[in-house]
DNA sequence: CAATAAATTAGCATATAGGAAATATTTCCC
DNA sequence: GGGAAATATTTCCTATATGCTAATTTATTG
């Protein structure tokens, strides 16, 4: 049988690479400027902080040098930054402005043997969330060829009916409408209706 | 005047560091190593596509030298890998199975002056998402001192009656149950109800 | 167990990062 | 504008990362 994934239909969040090949200037130096100075910070004071020298600070700042680890390290430790964070595009360069409305029905259907799924938001690339209603058309766990599973925290709230959260470390939990549930999607995960009528919740998932 | 913050109550998702006093091995190395056998790779392939020298990255993998930053890009560029991923904390260190259940309305009420919010799943700390459901008692923009605004991107999704979705780009627009908006949160916004009830909304926070 | 591949280590040469002090630059105050 | 102090940059020396080659050790496989 197909083992299919009634969950996160198409969650392809492309997690940056891929198309692009441009070798990246990830200017650290300037970045580290910036940091530096948005905390008032001379560079001796910097130095202090981070135990290395006045001048490495400079040279690192003016791009004449490249880092050690060890240095980065000391660095994201004195200023009180995390290294993801550092290396991190700046944020102006992330999303600004950017907004888009699903009206009530108009998602991008995406049915499986167990859920049928409303996509919605989805012309918004690169989010940080993936929001969607879901049908539950499942009547029995069995329905399930295995646990769901993928990436990610999940959201989901009941907007109908009733359902049974099967979930792979607790006991299955009834839920109704206005109940929610917030838990770790790499463990395994289903839900089914328990009323006449197929339940309809809301998931949202952030990796 | 008291400029609050009607939306994200509380919002102090500590973003990592604070009281975390220990320096964190960061070991490079080994995830390195798990990089490059996750891929099949043997020293001397990874050589040729990082162009770094097979003993060096032996001595990297083993944590006998800190790799200088040019290397680690080299590394990041040959091996497909974004930098704050090669730093993110192995997933299995994060959240494993964690699940926590709310109840319709037993949410913790947070209320503000022109939101009435209930915030959800609470207990769960550390979580990509923040979630809460909202009644929304503003009838006018004036009502707001000022946008609301801060970092991350936003999931609105319409549960109860018709509101004014105000955002700093855009025109005005009108929502009613079942629509849903997903915007970027820098971007000032601002829910107003239309009916005479309050507006009840779902609201999903991620950073 | 043998044979092969892969990984680690060693030794050396070279390039480059890191620290201490000297020099240059900026800031600020009179 | 002219010092004086603060701050940043550069210089010089030492420490260390990197590359190369080769030897040794450690899996892998038949």
């Amino acid at each position: 049988m197909s083992v299919e994934q009634p969950d996160m239909p198409e969650l392809k969040i492309e997690s940056g690479s891929g198309l692009q090949t441009n070798v990246e200037p990830l200017q650290l130096g300037k970045r580290l400027r910036e940091i530096r100075q948005s905390l008032s910070l001379t560079l001796e004071e910097a130095s202090q902080r981070t135990g290395l020298a006045r001048s490495t600070l400079s040279k690192i700042e003016n791009e004449q040098i490249s880092p050690t680890f060890t240095a980065v390290q000391k660095l994201a430790n004195g200023l009180q930054i995390d290294i993801p964070q550092l290396f991190a595009k700046p944020r102006s360069a992330m999303a600004s402005g950017r907004r888009v409305l699903t009206k009530s029905g108009e998602g991008t259907p995406h049915p499986t043997s167990t859920y049928e799924h409303e996509l919605l938001s989805t012309d918004l690339a690169r989010k940080k969330m993936v929001p969607f209603k879901t049908r539950v058309r499942a009547r029995s766990f069995d329905d399930f060829g295995d646990w769901v599973r993928h990436e990610g925290e999940e959201f989901l709230l009941v907007l109908e009916g009733e359902l049974a959260l099967y979930t792979e470390f607790y006991e299955p939990v009834a839920m109704v409408a206005g109940d929610s549930m917030y838990y770790d999607a790499n463990m395994g995960h289903a839900l089914v209706s328990l009323s006449e009528v197929d339940a309809l919740v809301l998931w949202v998932v952030a990796r």
